[in-house]
DNA sequence: CGATTTTGACCAGCGC
DNA sequence: GCGCTGGTCAAAATCG
């Protein structure tokens, strides 16, 4: 899951079809560490929370950190979604259910997150208080009122100047519970959260003499400053899933705080922040594995994923305040 | 007082 | 061309 939004993230617009359809298949690879067996995890357990006495056993322990469960879309389905047409897609995801994520307090009814026009829909099912919180900052900059619809769609963009990504938030008309919430542009915050930079990255993180037609990159002015090309980006991509394939050891998830502060770079999340810090600061890429409560009970920063905000409001039609706002 | 949200106006795309 | 709709802008209001 958060691997295959990372590199989604990262082919943002330029990735083929079958370039989708082979990162389904490692997704779903019963191999892959971000894949949970299916027969791990009870059925009847999607499409809920757990609590951390009752989270099933995960394959890696990434997913298991995240609440992560994968009880569902077969590689058809999404394969499926990924061809065809935005209503179409909307139909499909209405017609399955596949993943679930929770993690304080809301989970995520992934019902085959798509691809569609470099837009991403998460559909996202509030429970408990109903807050939910991506943990990152947005800036809302529009509602409106959409037909035929009894709630307005929230448009959001990134408050990082170097990140173009907006999304949109509405509320389901058949589930009022489910919000829907569009990932449009290069954001990569929600990816980033759950990439933990370790010593292996380091080392296979070498530069390559090719380039990407990313369209959309976050900065290409800082770009021109880093030496760090996107090429390498995607070895450094690369190596966290070769890592993960092989590394047992507890990983996680939201880098702490004080290594973006210990190298003066944005704790935003951006790539092209995180593969510096990788290259800079190898001795601080080991033990970065955290326990399961500190990752809980307290975010480092408002750029850890998933956090949740007790000061935010939430309303019936102002869903993007209880999923954007952070403090 | 700066940051953020609200909200009506404006604009562009599309179908008729 | 016209009207509808979705997306964005920007000034005012609100918040912390």
């Amino acid at each position: 899951m958060e691997e295959y939004l990372l590199r989604a993230a990262t082919n943002w617009s330029y990735g083929s079809e079958e370039d989708d359809a082979e990162l389904v298949r490692e997704l779903l690879d019963n191999e892959s560490p971000f894949f949970m067996l299916p027969d791990i995890v009870d059925s009847s357990q999607n499409e809920r929370s757990f609590s951390s006495a009752e989270q099933p056993t995960p394959v890696n322990p990434l997913v298991s950190k995240a609440n992560v469960l994968y009880s569902g879309p077969t590689i058809g389905d999404i394969e499926t979604a990924l061809s065809f047409t935005n209503h179409h897609q909307q139909q499909h995801n209405d017609e399955s259910s596949d993943m679930s994520i929770s993690r304080n307090g809301f989970s995520i009814l992934e019902k085959g997150s798509s691809k569609v026009d470099n837009k991403y829909t998460l559909k996202i099912k509030s429970c408990g208080d109903g807050m939910s919180d991506d943990g990152y900052k947005w800036r809302k900059y529009g509602q409106k009122s959409i037909k035929n619809s009894p709630n307005p769609r929230s448009y959001y963009r990134c408050t990082n100047p170097r990140c173009s990504a907006k999304k949109q938030v509405e509320r389901s008309r058949e589930d009022p519970e489910t919000l829907i919430i569009t990932y449009e542009g290069l954001h990569l915050h929600f990816a980033y959260s759950h990439f933990i930079p370790t010593k292996s990255h380091t080392n296979i993180a070498a530069p390559a003499a090719t380039t990407t037609n990313n369209p959309h990159p976050p900065s290409k002015k800082s770009k021109t400053n880093s030496s760090v090309s996107q090429v390498e980006e995607d070895q450094v991509l690369k190596a966290q899933h070769l890592m993960d394939l092989t590394n047992s050891d507890p990983v996680y998830i939201s880098p702490p705080e004080d290594i973006f502060q210990q190298s003066g770079i944005c704790s935003q999340g951006l790539l092209e922040d995180m593969v510096p810090l990788m290259i800079r600061n190898p001795s601080n890429n080991t033990n970065t594995s955290y326990s399961n409560s500190s990752y809980s009970s307290s975010s480092p920063s408002s750029c850890s994923s998933f956090s949740w905000s007790p000061n935010s409001s939430y309303y019936d039609f102002d869903i993007g305040s209880a999923i954007s706002r952070t403090t």
